[in-house]
DNA sequence: GAAATCTACGTTAGCGCTAACGTTGGCGTT
DNA sequence: AACGCCAACGTTAGCGCTAACGTAGATTTC
C-alpha cells in the first residue's frame, strides 16, 4: 500500500490470505463465507482502516447509493422540516444525500437533474409534481426511482407522497365562508414561483364561487416572507372601498406580517379582518394570538416518502401516490362564530 | 449501445471515427484535440446524449467532484444562510453537494466524515472548528481540502472562514454596560450542544467582569427556540431578589420569546430589561420593537467560504483562516443611553 | 458406493473512464 | 537532405471494485 493512499480490497485479502472477492463478500455480508474466515477479514478490514471506495463500487455496481434531493429553497422552513424527515430515514439506510436547490427556477432544476444522473443515483427526489417534460422523461428513461414530495399527482414521474393543496384551499374557503367572510383576498407570490400556492387559491376560489365572491389577488414579486406579507398587505387595504374582510396568505410568515400591518393600521383582527395563514411553522406557537392556519405534517411526510422511495428502490411494489391529510388549526385571527348579517348591517334583529 | 442504456464514450468514439481517448479529450476541454475535430465530437456527443458517467470519472480520476458539507442543522437560518452562500458558487464550478447533519452532535458527524472520505470527494465543509480528534486525522491523512465555517480558529484542519465569537461576546457585554445595565444574564442550550454560544458568554464575562459583575446563565435543554427562550426566560424571572436586569440569549428566535414573556409578566423592555439576541434574523425586520442583535453576514461568509475552499482545492495557496468582521444592531430592546446610576436611586443629581 | 448436491472459496472479465506514454506526419531549421 | 520538434492523435494500463462463472472437496442421496 502506498504512502498516503487508503488501503485496498487488495490489501485486505493478502494481510488474510484470501482472494480479493471474498474479502468483498465478507465486507458486504454476503453469503459464502465460513463464519472463522468473514470474522478474520473483517478484523483485519478494521485493524488496516479499510473501507470500500464509493466511487469503484458504484462503478462496478453501475448505480451509487446517492439519493439526489432538489427543494426549491431552504430558508422555508416546510422544505427544511421535509429535508429532515426524509434524512433520518436515508441515512440509516446507508444512502447520501446530494442537496439542490432550485430557487424555484424549472430550469435550474432540468440542469441538476441531468447533471445528477451522471451520478446514477439510487433515487432522485423532487419537490411537488409540476417539472419540465423533459425531467420527466430523463428520470423515467433512466429509470431511477423517483419520489415526488410535498404535492400530490394522479400520474407521477414514478412515485408521489404529498398535501391535496386545492382540498386544503376548500377547506379554507369554507372555513372563512362559514364564518360569515365574504369579501376574501389571497396574497402569494408571483405565479409559477409557487404552484401549490395556485392550487390552494383554485380551491379558495371554488370554496367562495359557492357564494359569488370573487377572490382578489395580490402576489409579491419577492419572496415570501414577513416583509413581503407587510407590503402586499399595505397595496390591500391602500383602497377603502375594495378592500377585502379577510386575507390568505401563502404561508404563516407572510400572515404574520399581514397581521402586524392591519394592527398597526388600527382594522381589528378578527372581527375587522380574517387572518389565515399556511403551514403552522413555529412562529405560530408564540405569537400573542395564534394565527388561523393549516397543518401540514412534514416531518411524517419526509420520512414516510423516504421509506416508500427506499421500498421502491429495493424493488417492492408501492402505492403510486399517496395523500398526506392536512387539518385546520383555528387561530385568533379568524372569528370564533358566524357574525351574524343583520347585526353587521346594524338591524340589530338576531338571526334565527 | 445496449437498450435503455446510456451512451458511453465508446459510442461517440465509433460515431466520430476517433479513439476514446480523443473524445475524452474533446469533452473535457483539454488540448491535443483540433478545433474541428472537437466540435464534431461534441456535436456527435450532444446528439447521442452522451454524458460522462460520473463514478467513472471519479474512479478514474482517484477523486470525485463531490463537495461534502456537514451543518448541525437546517432549522436554524444562520445554516440555511450559510449553505445557500456556498451553494451558488460550488454550483456554478461544477460541484455537487452532500449534505449532514449532525444535530450538533460529534459522534454523528465523525460517522459522516468516514463515509464522506469513502467517495474521496474534492473538499469538505464542516461548521464550527471543534471536531473530534478523529475527524482532524482522517481529514489531514486523506489529504482532503477542508473548510471550517462560522467560528474561526488559528489552527483549523485546513482553513477556516468565520466570526470571533468570543470578540462578539465582548462587543455586547460592554455594549450593555455602557447602557448601565449590571446585571447580565445569559440564555443558550446545554453546555457543548453549541460552542459557538459558549465562546460568546466567555466574552460577556470578560466585559461585565471589568464591573465586576457575574452572568448568570440558563441552558436550554431543548433546541433554540421561541418556545425555549420563552420557558428560560420564565425560570430567570422567577426569583425577584436575583432578576437580572438584561438577558443575552443564543440567538433572535429565543430573544424574542424572552422579550414576549417579559412584557407578558409586566417588566418594561428595555427599562426594566434589557434583551439582546444574536444574528440579526429574518424575524427581526417586522417585529414592533426590534431587537439589539449582531448582524453575522452569514451569506457573504458561505461565499467567501466557498470560494476559498474552491482556490484550495485547485492548489492555490490561501490564507489559513479568515475572520468576518459582525456588527452591533442597536434596536429598541436595550436602552438608548445610559441612565444614570445615581438619578436611579433617586438622588436626583446630574452625574458629570 | 457412484452420482448428485452443496459449501466455500478462486478466476475471469468487465464497470466507463483517464494518465501516461507512444506514434505519425507535417513543418521549420541549417 | 538530415534532423529535431510539435500538434494531433492512438495505445496501454490501470482506477478499485463486483457479477458471473469455475472448481475442489465434503456431504448427501437412493
Amino acid at each position: 500500500m502506498p504512502l498516503n493512499s487508503s488501503p485496498r480490497i487488495q490489501d485486505v485479502a493478502e494481510a488474510t490470505n484470501v482472494s480479493i472477492m471474498t474479502v468483498s463478500r465478507a465486507m458486504r455480508g454476503v453469503e459464502g463465507v465460513s463464519p472463522a474466515k468473514r470474522a478474520e477479514i473483517l478484523r483485519a478490514a478494521k485493524r488496516l482502516g479499510y473501507r470500500p471506495n464509493r466511487n469503484a463500487v458504484s462503478l462496478a455496481a453501475s448505480h451509487s447509493t446517492l439519493i439526489g434531493i432538489s427543494l426549491p429553497t431552504l430558508f422555508n422552513e416546510v422544505f427544511a422540516d421535509i429535508l429532515d424527515g426524509m434524512r433520518r430515514t436515508f441515512d440509516m439506510a446507508g444512502f447520501d444525500l446530494v442537496l439542490d436547490n432550485s430557487d424555484y427556477d424549472p430550469q435550474r432544476e432540468e440542469a441538476w437533474v441531468e447533471r445528477m444522473i451522471d451520478w446514477r443515483p439510487a433515487g432522485v427526489v423532487l419537490s411537488g409534481v409540476d417539472h419540465s417534460q423533459r425531467v420527466r422523461e430523463q428520470l423515467r428513461g433512466a429509470n431511477i426511482p423517483t419520489l415526488e414530495i410535498w404535492d400530490r399527482h394522479d400520474d407521477p414521474i414514478d412515485i408521489c407522497v404529498g398535501v391535496d393543496h386545492e382540498a386544503a384551499g376548500v377547506m379554507i374557503g369554507r372555513h372563512l365562508a362559514s364564518l360569515g367572510y365574504r369579501r376574501p383576498a389571497f396574497v402569494g407570490v408571483e405565479a409559477g414561483r409557487d404552484p401549490r400556492a395556485e392550487k390552494r387559491l383554485a380551491g379558495l376560489r371554488r370554496a367562495f364561487a359557492d357564494h359569488e365572491s370573487q377572490v382578489m389577488v395580490r402576489r409579491s414579486e419577492r419572496h415570501a416572507s414577513f416583509e413581503a406579507g407587510m407590503n402586499e398587505t399595505i397595496a390591500l387595504l391602500a383602497a377603502p372601498e375594495t378592500r377585502p374582510d379577510c386575507i390568505c396568505y401563502l404561508n404563516d410568515h407572510m400572515a404574520f406580517g399581514g397581521m402586524s400591518t392591519c394592527e398597526k393600521a388600527g382594522i381589528a383582527v378578527p372581527d375587522g379582518m380574517g387572518i389565515v395563514g399556511f403551514n403552522g411553522l413555529g412562529i405560530n406557537a408564540v405569537l400573542a394570538k395564534p394565527l388561523t392556519t393549516v397543518l401540514t405534517p412534514r416531518l411524517l411526510m419526509g420520512s414516510m416518502g423516504a421509506r416508500l422511495l427506499l421500498a421502491r428502490i429495493h424493488g417492492a411494489k408501492v402505492d403510486r401516490s399517496v395523500s398526506i391529510p392536512t387539518e385546520l388549526f383555528p387561530g385568533q385571527t379568524t372569528r370564533l362564530q358566524e357574525r351574524s348579517q343583520n347585526l353587521n348591517q346594524g338591524l340589530g334583529q338576531p338571526v334565527r
